[in-house]
DNA sequence: TCTCATAAGTTGTAGCTACAACTATATGCG
DNA sequence: CGCATATAGTTGTAGCTACAACTTATGAGA
């Protein structure tokens, strides 16, 4: 263990700032979806993705890649769009194991429905307040952040 | 209400990134934290706030704004770190309806011992992680979302 | 074929978070 | 003073999240 090698005055401010972004961002966007629709970021992430996937269909596995979140947090999930009929789930036919979570046509209604307002609802809070330079500036941050973090995963385990 | 106006693909590019950041960039901070001392990032930033304060204390109210959060999440938080010995609770002299959150000695050993592991983590998850232009483009993405956010608060209520 | 390891999903549980309702004190105004 | 309103904090509850344990199926190798 070496020792600890402290935030310089700046390196702090720029965390600052940014743990309050992590803390508030979040918020203003799902606000507007659990109002409009009582939806979670996530729950929109799954409708979303399957509205676009073939078949509108998706295996649980690759649902949880494609919104970043556990297996254990997709069964929640998808149980949850499963009881307000807006998602069905069905057994794999290739492997025993799997299940395909299907978005159902009042599930696929629900979607274009929403998806105007949670768009402006992102606009609001980020991509129109943020210049141009600054939105490729973030994409280009996160893209680093996203790679630092996979390198971390694979290399130290 | 305006027709929708829809993502450009850079844009939406950009957001699907910085989605991803905020669903996994917390929880790589969050598990150090949870590991070495079971505290939540909200915790470790009120013992922190607590530990830098005038007297070691500070008022719910201030505390709450200190680290972004409600007073109800405050109280939940600061009655956890009651009961672990960490802060203790007393009433105020000036205000009768105010508590005053005050940082045990133990609470103060406890940040002690933990901040070095923290801001190592930090630095790994994200100071370390980026080029020193982007910690500045970072931060200052962060004031103007912040800022936005503020003005829409004043502005549309 | 039998066995073991691995992978896909589910379930259970504990802890955290958000929001509304409530108590108590303080402040402003007629 | 006496009432209305606003502010500080707490509490209760419902829903979300993380993590471990469990079930079932696949696949690899003796």
């Amino acid at each position: 263990m070496e020792p600890a090698r402290w935030l310089t005055t700046r390196e702090e401010q720029a965390w600052r700032l940014f743990v309050a972004v992590l803390m508030l961002v979040p918020g203003e966007v799902e606000a507007q979806l659990k109002r409009d629709a009582g939806l979670t970021q996530v729950d929109y992430g799954v409708l979303s993705a399957l509205s676009e996937a073939p078949g509108r269909a998706m295996r649980m596995n690759e649902l949880a890649r494609m919104v970043n979140g556990s297996r254990p947090r997709m069964s929640q999930v998808v149980a949850k769009l499963e009881r307000r009929g807006w998602v069905r789930r069905e057994p794999t036919r290739e492997d025993g194991r799997g299940s395909l979570a299907v978005l159902t046509d009042a599930g696929y209604a629900q979607v274009v429905a929403i998806a105007p307002g949670h768009v402006a609802a992102v606009r609001e809070a980020v991509v129109d307040a943020l210049s141009p330079e600054q939105l490729d500036q973030l994409a280009g941050i996160s893209a680093t952040l996203l790679d630092a973090l996979e390198a971390r995963r694979s290399g130290s385990s």
